[in-house]
DNA sequence: GCGAGTTCATATAA
DNA sequence: CTTATATGAACTCG
């Protein structure tokens, strides 16, 4: 695309001179989106990835792009060969034992080279049971204390620099799934932390690419197919996390983690099949070899509702018609059903993955991550049709966090919210919102807040300019429509998928405003319609109040606009410490390692970064007025970004500032953005007065990542 | 607005 | 390498 960015290298305010940001290596808004957590890539050399760990096999060199060095020095370990750098070791250590922890300094070290690598050959996270499976799986079989993980050997990794493959890009060799014996696979381990990293970075791009997929389908008239052509395109460039099928508890994901299609959890090795409810594998036994089920999907949602939710009585497969649901014919003992079989026998653990209608998009549902299960006992029955079907009883494992119990609790709070109990307030904004925001405390006896006004507008001096923009639409503003003037400004899409998710992050969005022709159902209208989720301003254990939700939020969906009093420079602190301020951060070029990988689709790579952004002069401040965002905390790894939003002025310094969830967010999980890194001269130099609201704090987020401190 | 039916996909085991 | 299988996903129709 040619869309021009119109911003001008920024003015330092003091001397009126160019200001130049400095490089950073902090990584604000992403742990590592693939890797790529230490710095953004230069347009130029768009296929490096830097694996988490920066651990190679020995033997293959990595080569940088020429210029590499020179733009990322920090990169680049004096005393190394600029174009050439052999990566740090890594032992192959067959039969070895490892702590498997990372922590003892078995795993890589921050200091070790991070070497780049082309896309194709990124490392993925892959999990294997201990090379000893034999004893595992009859030790207890559990493998879920095991946490052995590695990258795969980067056999495939070109040496002598990445090749860019444009849309000419020949369809790579797709690997197939390793099995967990292969010697070839027993190698260092790393840290969990790294694993959950690669999920979440995996299904981030999936997700990424799956939007901008869709927004190109509404203006081509084309297959509408994004989800496997997002997923199709992951798996031919190997960008998926444990490979290696395994049982129990897969790396990196945790109990109560959401999927919205069954090819993410393929992605991550959740569940490998794609269509199958049952997934299994041949395991060994002694000296027997026996096919075992690893992981189901109970697609069947809540039809046992009021059962227990320990308890799924989960139905084999087969004997259906071809394109027909019912059943035609007996079911037979093989495939799953025998995998099934056997498990009872074998009594090793299964992973559930149960579904929920997506009540924000009908006729779709959500996959829920429920844990562990064992097989209790086996059954055949008649069905209605009159065949023989199996049934399978799985109860759960003791001892897990809640999966799908929050799920059912909240569906009674739907019905009777005086069911969700310690309410002190059944709605904070006096229905200023279209949903209702609760004020709870579990946890100790804090009767709320200080008093504050609820508003769920931005306030805005009148100083600031009203020149507005407006397109002439007559209905709604449609993608692809070269007559709105909207459409243009986004540069050329609509920046919002029909069902209301942001495609990309930008430096600026454009949505249609009072001076738009179009009508309030406008797609182009997400963030001034308010909040579509049911939050609850709650009380954490050690950082005050918090927010979160009951609904589950899709990564991309907004959740809400920091809304409170623009306020002038320097006119922070007026009123003492102040601590509900949002303030934008131009350091964070790392939001956009939240789209999409244009290469992936055969585009060019964009030019969003730091060095094309203005900063936003725009400070505002939620003490004495604001609405759920100024109880959102601060956290190194957040699950929510901030995007700046044009809609009712012309002044581009002075933007509204709404959230957008990273990836998915289960119910009831605290919702964090990164308020941003302490600048270096605040903590060096001396504070001056008028940054005195802006003292670093310390951090409690408790991310591996955590920088410590945040403003 | 829904459920059934249709079409076109896909990852994996065998 | 090919083929059969499966609690998919998105759409159309009544």
């Amino acid at each position: 695309m040619g869309e021009k960015m119109k911003c001008a290298p920024p003015l330092s305010k003091e001397t009126g001179v160019l200001d130049v940001k400095p490089l950073r290596t902090l990584s604000p808004m992403f742990p590592a989106s693939l890797g790529l957590n230490a710095v953004s890539p230069p347009a130029s050399w768009p296929f490096v990835f830097v694996t988490p760990h920066g651990s190679f096999t020995s033997g293959n060199e990595v080569l940088f792009p020429s210029n590499f060095c020179s733009l990322y020095p920090s990169f680049c370990p004096n005393g190394m060969d600029k174009k050439s750098i052999k990566s740090s070791q890594v032992k192959k250590t067959n039969g070895s034992v490892h702590d498997g922890a990372g922590k003892n300094g078995n795993g890589p070290s921050h200091d070790t080279v991070l070497a780049p690598c082309p896309l194709r050959a990124m490392p993925v996270i892959t999990v294997l049971s201990d090379n000893d499976e034999d004893l595992l799986l009859n030790d207890g079989l559990s493998t879920s204390d095991v946490k052995i993980e590695q990258p795969v050997p980067l056999g495939s990794c070109p040496v002598g620099g990445g090749e860019i493959e444009g849309s000419d890009m020949k369809k790579p060799k797709r690997k197939r799934f390793k099995k967990a014996q292969d010697p070839e696979l027993m190698m260092l381990p790393s840290s969990s932390y790294d694993a959950r990293e690669s999920v979440e970075a995996i299904l981030m791009t999936f997700d990424a690419l799956r939007r901008r997929l869709l927004q190109l389908e509404e203006v081509k008239d084309v297959n509408k197919r994004s989800v496997t052509k997002a997923g199709t395109i992951m798996m031919d460039h190997d960008l998926r996390a444990n490979n290696v099928k395994r049982i129990g508890h897969v790396p990196g994901i945790e109990v109560g983690d959401l999927f919205y299609f069954r090819i993410e959890m393929c992605l991550v090795g959740l569940h490998a099949q794609s269509v199958s409810g049952i997934d299994y594998m041949t395991a060994r036994f002694g000296d027997e070899d026996d096919p075992v089920a690893v992981a189901v999907v109970s697609a069947g949602g809540y039809e046992n509702d009021d059962e227990d939710a320990d308890v799924l009585i989960y139905t084999g497969q087969g004997g259906s018609g071809k394109n027909d649901k019912k059943q035609i014919d007996d079911q037979k003992l093989e495939r799953g059903n025998l995998a099934l079989e056997r498990s009872l026998h074998r009594g090793n653990e299964i992973r559930v993955i149960r579904t929920a209608k997506d009540v924000s998009s009908p006729g779709s549902k959500i996959y829920i991550y429920d844990g562990l299960y064992k097989i209790n006992k086996s059954w055949v029955e008649k069905a209605k049709s009159g065949f023989n079907v199996f049934k399978y009883k799985l109860v759960r494992e003791p001892g897990q966090p809640d999966g799908i119990v929050t799920w059912k609790m909240i569906e009674r709070w739907r019905k009777d919210p005086s069911l969700r109990g310690k309410v002190i307030l059944p709605d904070m904004s006096s229905g200023d919102e279209k949903l209702p925001v609760c004020l709870v405390n579990d946890v100790d006896d804090e009767k709320g807040p200080s008093h504050f006004t609820y508003t769920t507008k931005l306030h805005v001096s009148s100083s600031i300019s009203k020149t507005l923009h407006g397109c002439m639409c007559h209905n709604v503003c449609l993608p692809g429509d070269a007559n709105c003037s909207c459409v243009l400004l986004n540069g050329g899409d609509l920046p919002y998928t029909s069902n209301g998710l942001l495609v990309s992050h930008k430096p600026l969005i454009y949505e249609c405003g009072t001076s738009c022709q179009c009508t309030p159902s406008c797609r182009n209208r997400l963030t001034q319609n308010g909040i579509t989720h049911r939050f609850e301003v709650f009380r954490t254990k050690d950082r005050g109040w918090g927010l979160r939700s009951w609904d589950p939020i899709r990564a991309g969906a907004f959740i809400c606009e920091y809304t409170g009093e623009v306020i002038d420079k320097g006119r922070e602190d007026e009123d003492g410490e102040n601590e509900y301020i949002f303030q934008p951060t131009n350091t964070d070029d790392n939001a956009f390692s939240w789209n999409y990988i244009p290469e992936l689709l055969g585009e060019p790579s964009h030019p969003d970064s730091s060095d094309t952004i203005k900063p936003l002069q725009i400070i505002i401040s939620a003490k004495n007025m604001g609405n759920i965002s100024r109880f959102m905390n601060h956290s190194c790894s957040p699950n929510v970004f901030w995007q700046a939003v044009q809609r009712d002025n012309g002044d581009e310094g002075y933007p509204h500032i709404v959230f957008f969830a990273i990836r998915h967010i289960p119910p009831m999980t605290e919702l964090t953005y990164d308020y941003g890194p302490c600048g270096d001269e605040i903590v060096k130099e001396d504070v001056p007065n008028s940054d005195r609201s802006r003292r670093p704090k310390k951090c409690l987020c408790k991310s591996p990542k955590c920088r410590g401190v945040f403003r």
